[in-house]
DNA sequence: AATGAATGAGTGTTCATTCAT
DNA sequence: AATGAATGAACACTCATTCAT
């Protein structure tokens, strides 16, 4: 059974390693690392954050251990982001930016509608992969009952984009006989979105229940497939 | 939008006292309160850490908070379940046993073989709403790894059982030409569970960002309706 | 080095069982281990807590972990000693009246004054030795002012018999011309006492103090014969 | 019989009251109290630790004593010194260096031998004296079986040099013909130590074991005559 | 005589946060 | 902008002791 939890992610920070914290051109991107420079601080600090809640919880992060990742001083956390809950707003509010903003880079409205759900089934289960932070900060974000994202004014602008984005495909599909009528977008939203989500965060206990390595390659190639045959039979005529 | 979180459970407490079977008269009220009763006390003790533990996960919960809810001595707890971490496994995997048992329970067996799967996302998806607890340790035991689950040998044996169970219901169904062939029946369950699990784990942010009281009654009902069409879809011919 | 502390003490109980003359029948052999026995589940608890208190100190000792070595209910500690100072008094009382009872037993009184003083300096060295718990217990003692043993009675009749003893034998040395006058009984027990103690008692530091194994055997009898000769020339003419 | 223990120290602090908290100037004063000086609080820190380990042990030591005796925040503790053995093994570490410092200081080797050996004696005596914790934390290290001072580098580079004074000294006193050959300077140095250490280590004990009181002025000076004496009657022709 | 359950006051340690520079 | 020192409230866990049987 692979220990390290998502493929492709030996330490958990291979695939991330994109935004660490020793990568100076990266995700957030401190252009010139000078000692005295407020944006890449604040990069830092949100990087380093990310990475610390997503492995132990709102909860369980500690202030410090984020100050030490990000090199920076626990002080300069107060300063940016008022307090550990502030911080952890922002950290999630910018995951939920980043995924929706790559969901909708993907411009399936160019695609035949059943070629677009698939790609984007296969996008959700890709992404979830790639940023394993993205769950266990939802997760927490649930444990809270939403507290923080609540605040957040952006994430419905974006969430609207979203919705209508799988409407049109939807609506396309019926148009051209390839979709059954009547299907509710945000209810299939929900399943793309499910069928990914569970089985990567319960990965770790799904693996001892099935006594089955569920991250190894071809077990996720193996669901990758089942997941868009579920999508795609349900919607179906 | 419902604030409390899963239907029924105005404090989140009032259904889960039904499935603690290990204390005879109900949840928290014990008949001979707090007398020299070592399975009374025992059954109070995991009564109450199994709320808090899935209020706030295994880092989140309160020892203190736990013994006060369990009206036990905080030495109780490290007397009969030796820590902190030592009394979240056994809440878990009571958790697991319950869960299993009441699947096995339902004898699905003798129904004919779609309406035996109905039942059972049926009953994964009403599981899940009466007992919110079960949800929220598991994520938090996957935030962990697994690390309790991997040392409890009861949870392989009930889980064998319960996957042979969906196995059998495939088979029937495949024999009777209801089901297509070549359905891996552990696929089939994650999917069964994934869709119910997610939408209620993430009712909260679900809630936000589509804009909609997932938790009120018809959507709850819409849900389930949609849930039975996306499995049975799944595997008819 | 030895690992184990003094030597010929694998487990620091094998000794031991034989000087603890207070138990009728021996230190930990119950011989009928019957269930209702008082004085022997009497004899097992200072037993136990012999061995506890020399290892870990008054403070440091675990009520729970003597009643546990003894195979008694803790309770039955509160039955026969009162409290956890009862029974460390108890257990000291018992430690200087074996040693002194042994002192007495040398008969020393028939031998040529320079071979009793060899042979109590012998003794003392290997009495520390084989009950390596009266070094402790006395440490622990001292550390808490003597509080313990100030309320024995019994100690001080055992103590004056066991001064007078050495005082006979300088008298004796005197008048044989051997020994020289004025030498002080007292300061000359004190300091027999004091060149075994030490080095004993400082073993752990003093092996790396002085970055040579002072447990070794022959380091052992090295010291013996210094220590003799030490005292011998203390008392010559 | 003083009830106090070492000479001249009312409550056990007199001595040692130079370096005592209430006295605002004294050995480590904080000429600014409590305000922002890292090297100040460290001070106080260790300077209360040292008390409180000396009075009570390793084991009997409390953390929330020691940091209300340093007016520290308990928490700058676990900030300086990473928990309380950690603490200890600086306290023990600095009491080492402390007295090998010292006695490297007597400038021995410009004297006659024997007059050098009668030095030590008396030094040695005296520091004990005056410097009571250095038994307290010694003993308590070998109760630990020397598992801090076994990660300590700095202390055996001291020690040799402690060493190889006496060495010399026994050489020149040799080959002046004062001493005779074939001493072994590390068992003269631990009887020196031992006829010191021992006497005050048990002080409270032997005042009632040996019915008088071992601290009065008189009873010190005829002990240091006696260990004298003892010492060089040891290394004599 | 003997036991296991129960307790309250601690015990070392950690945490998010603020202060002084 | 940035920092290291400092804090108080908790935190998981422990202990000697007593209660009920």
């Amino acid at each position: 059974m692979s220990q390290s939890g998502l493929v492709a992610t030996a330490d958990g920070q291979a695939v991330m390693g994109e935004v660490m914290d020793s990568t100076p051109a990266s995700a957030t991107p401190a252009k010139k690392p000078r000692i005295r420079d407020a944006e890449a601080t604040k990069a830092r600090i949100l990087d380093a954050a990310k990475k610390e809640f997503a492995k132990n919880g709102l909860g369980g992060a500690r202030v410090d251990v984020i100050a030490e990742k990000a090199r920076a001083n626990k002080r300069m956390i107060y300063h940016y982001f008022e307090s550990k809950e502030g911080l952890f707003q922002t950290v999630l509010e910018n995951a939920y930016v980043d995924i929706r903003t790559a969901e909708l880079k993907l411009n399936l409205d160019h695609l035949e509608p059943r070629e677009a759900l698939e790609r984007l089934v296969r996008f959700t289960w890709e992404y979830y992969q790639k940023n394993p932070e993205f769950i266990t900060l939802v997760n927490s974000e649930n444990l809270h009952r939403a507290k923080h994202l609540k605040k957040s004014e952006v994430i419905k602008v974006y969430s609207r984009k979203f919705v209508s984005m799988v409407t049109t495909i939807l609506e396309r599909g019926v148009s051209t006989g390839v979709f059954r009528q009547g299907i509710d977008p945000v209810q299939l939203n929900i399943t793309i979105a499910a069928i990914g989500y569970y089985y990567l965060t319960n990965r770790f206990t799904g693996s001892i229940v099935f006594e089955r390595d569920l991250m190894a390659k071809e077990a996720l190639e193996e669901r990758l497939r089942f997941n868009i045959d579920t999508i795609l039979r349900l919607v179906s005529v």
